[in-house]
DNA sequence: AGAGGAAACATTATCGTTAAAGTATATCGG
DNA sequence: CCGATATACTTTAACGATAATGTTTCCTCT
C-alpha cells in the first residue's frame, strides 16, 4: 500500500531534469521558447520513466476530456450491429489518446438526456450519434451548442454535420433489380421506423425500382418495430394466404432470418418460390442460409470511418469534408 | 459563443449563499460540523441552478474517476454477447454518477494492457473482466495491486475476487441428462477454449453426466475457436460417417446455428435423429430453431449483477460476498 | 469572571496541468 | 558601449474540488 509507485507527473519531470513544470510542459508540447537541446533531454527522460499526462490535470486545465461518447439504443439489438460498431471505434481510437464511453438512451426516454449529461459535464469531446432522424433534436441541439458529433445516417434539414452513412436507396434498388432480374414480380419490403431518415431513402429506392423494372408491391403487414416472432408469424400467413410475394427485401440479417423461418413454416422454399435480399449485418447470415442474397454493410468500417471523421471534426476540419456515403458489395454473383 | 452560460460551480453556489466554497462542499456532502439550515439553504441553491459537480476537479482531487472500465475482447462476437452485456451494465450504471468506457483488448496483444493503463491512469475506479482463464494474469495483476474488479467466470488459483458466473457444470450436466431422457446415447459436446476456466467445468459437467447415465461420447473435430462455417461442414462430414453422434451439446447461439445446419446439410432431421442442446446466448435461436433445446444463460443480468457487485466492491464490500454463480433456466419443458 | 470547549464557519494548500506574464542572459546594430 | 531585441527559461495564477488547519462566536461550568 504505502510503497506504491505513485505515476509520473510533470514535477518529477522537473525534479530530474532541474527545470520548471512549466517548461517541461512546454518541452514536451514542443513550444517555440524552449532550447531544442533542452527539449530532447525532457523527451528522454519522460520516455524512460513513462510520464503520462494526467488525464484529470488536463481535462481541468484545457475542458478537453479526451473521451468519445457513444449513445446507444439500449433497447433494440439488430444482430451484431452494436458490437461491431464499437469494435470498429475502438479499433480506430488505438494510441489516439482518446477513450471510447458508452452512453445508454433508452426508447422511452427523453433522446436529449443524454446528450444534454455530456454537454452539461463535458464528459466528452465529442458525440456519435446512431438511428439518425430527418429533423433529429439530438443533431439540432448538439449543431446549436456546435458541439462536434458524427452521425450513423443522415438527417434531412439542410444541416450540415459530419455522417457516414450506407446508400440504402442504392442499396433497395439493385435489390429491386436483382430479383426482377430472376423473374420476381411481386415484391414486399420490410421497412424500417418511418421516424428514421434512411426509410425515406429505401421508400425511394423501392419505388424507383418497381417503376424501373415494371414491379407490383406486395404489402406487407410487418416494420422492424414488429417482435421477430411475429415477424415470423405474419410470414407464414402471407405465404399461406393469395397472392404471395415472391420476393421479399430485408434491412436487416434478424429480420432476414425471421422470414426465412416463416416461409419454411409456410411449407415454401427460399430461393425456390421466393427469393430474400438481405442487408448483411451478420456473417452468420451468409453460411447460415446462403440462399439468402446479402449485400455487405461493413458497420465494422462504418465505426472506423465515423470515429475518423469525428477526431477530424474536433481538430477543426470543416464538416463538409467528413461526409461519406458507402455503397452496397453484393456479395453473391449475379447468376448463382 | 461568448454567451455561453458556464455550468455552476461550487464558486457559483458560495457567491449566491454568501458561504465559502469550502463550506458550500461540506454542506453539498453532509458534513458534521456545517448548520442544518445552511445545509438546506445550499441544497435548495443547488437544485436550483442544477448544480452538478465537476468530474475533472473530482477527480484530480479525491482520485477517483467515476468510470467503471470494461475490457473487451474485440475478436470474437458470441451473437448478441457482447451488447447484452453493455446493455446491463448501463441499466445498473444508471443514476449511480458512474459513466462506463469501453477498452478494446485483441486476441493477439498483451491481455495486461489495457489492464496496465488503467491501473497507470487511474481513468477507472473498477474494472469488469470477461473471459476468464483459471490462473489469469489481468486478475492477479489487479489483485496485486488491490484494484477493484469483478469478473465474468471464475478463476481456480484460491483467489479471492467479486465474480458472477453462470453454472455451466450443471447446464452440462443437465443437458446430458436431458438428452439421456430422450434416449440418446452417444453425445457429442463442443468445448469452449481450453484456457477458459468454464471450460473445466463443462468437462466435469459432462463426463460425470455420462458416467451417471452410461452413456458413450463420440468426439468430434470441432472446438469454439473453429470458424463457423468449418463448423457446419464438419458436422456434415460427421453426420455423413459412420458412428455419428445422436445428441449435441453447444455452448453458444452462433455453435448451435452451425451445427444445426450442418446437420440439416447432411440431410438429418434435428429433434428426429439426433437432439441439439444449447446455451442461449441469443433470443433469435429460440423462434428460430424450437427443435434446439435450451437454457436461458441470460447476459443482460449477469452484466447488471456484475455492476452492482463491483460498485459495492469499489464501496469497500468484501469480496467474499460478491461471488453470484447463476444456474441455468431450460426453456422447453421436459416431455416437449 | 475567566477558562474551556463546542458549533459553524473561513483560509490555505493541494491534486496536475497550462496560459499569461515576468526575468535573466546573450546578441546585435549603430 | 549602450539600448533594443531575441532566447530560454521561471513565476504566478487558474481550472474545480476537498482535506487540513484556523478563526470567530457563543455557551457552559466552576
Amino acid at each position: 500500500m504505502s510503497d506504491e509507485k505513485l505515476p509520473p507527473t510533470l514535477k518529477t519531470i522537473a525534479f530530474m531534469t532541474g527545470l520548471s513544470t512549466t517548461s517541461v510542459s512546454r518541452a514536451l508540447s514542443d513550444a517555440p521558447d524552449i532550447g531544442q537541446e533542452t527539449k530532447e533531454r525532457v523527451r528522454l527522460v519522460a520516455s524512460q520513466i513513462g510520464y503520462q499526462p494526467n488525464r484529470a490535470g488536463l481535462r481541468l486545465r484545457t475542458g478537453r476530456a479526451n473521451v468519445l461518447a457513444l449513445v446507444l439504443n439500449v433497447d433494440d439489438e439488430i444482430m451484431g450491429f452494436t458490437s461491431q460498431m464499437i469494435f470498429g471505434i475502438s479499433q480506430a481510437l488505438k494510441d489516439t489518446g482518446y477513450n471510447l464511453s458508452v452512453n445508454p438512451s433508452s426508447h422511452d426516454s427523453n433522446p436529449l438526456v443524454p446528450i444534454r449529461g455530456i454537454l452539461q459535464s463535458r464528459s466528452a469531446d465529442g458525440v456519435i450519434l446512431m438511428r439518425t432522424e430527418p429533423d433529429d433534436e439530438r443533431v439540432r441541439l448538439l449543431l446549436e451548442k456546435d458541439f462536434p458529433f458524427v452521425t450513423h445516417g443522415r438527417t434531412n434539414s439542410g444541416w450540415t454535420h459530419p455522417f457516414y452513412d450506407f446508400n440504402n436507396e442504392r442499396f433497395v434498388y439493385q435489390a429491386v433489380e436483382k430479383l426482377a432480374r430472376r423473374g420476381r414480380k411481386r415484391l414486399a419490403i420490410i421497412r424500417p421506423p418511418r421516424n428514421l431518415t434512411y426509410a425515406t431513402h429505401i421508400a425511394a429506392g423501392f419505388d424507383q425500382g418497381l417503376r424501373d423494372f415494371s414491379l407490383t408491391e406486395a404489402i406487407l403487414p410487418i416494420s422492424v418495430d414488429t417482435p421477430l416472432v411475429e415477424v415470423k408469424a405474419a410470414m407464414e400467413n402471407i405465404m399461406r394466404g393469395a397472392l404471395p410475394p415472391d420476393g421479399v427485401i430485408c434491412m436487416s440479417a434478424s429480420i432476414a432470418v425471421a422470414v426465412s423461418a416463416g416461409i419454411e413454416m409456410a411449407g415454401k422454399t427460399v430461393g425456390k418460390e421466393l427469393d430474400i435480399v438481405s442487408k448483411q449485418f451478420s456473417p452468420a447470415l451468409n453460411w447460415m442460409r446462403p440462399e439468402i442474397i446479402t449485400a455487405d454493410e461493413d458497420v465494422h468500417l462504418a465505426g472506423r470511418e465515423m470515429t475518423k471523421a469525428l477526431l477530424a471534426r474536433i481538430r477543426g476540419v470543416g464538416a463538409h469534408d467528413l461526409q461519406t456515403l458507402s455503397h452496397p458489395i453484393w456479395r453473391n454473383p449475379e447468376g448463382q
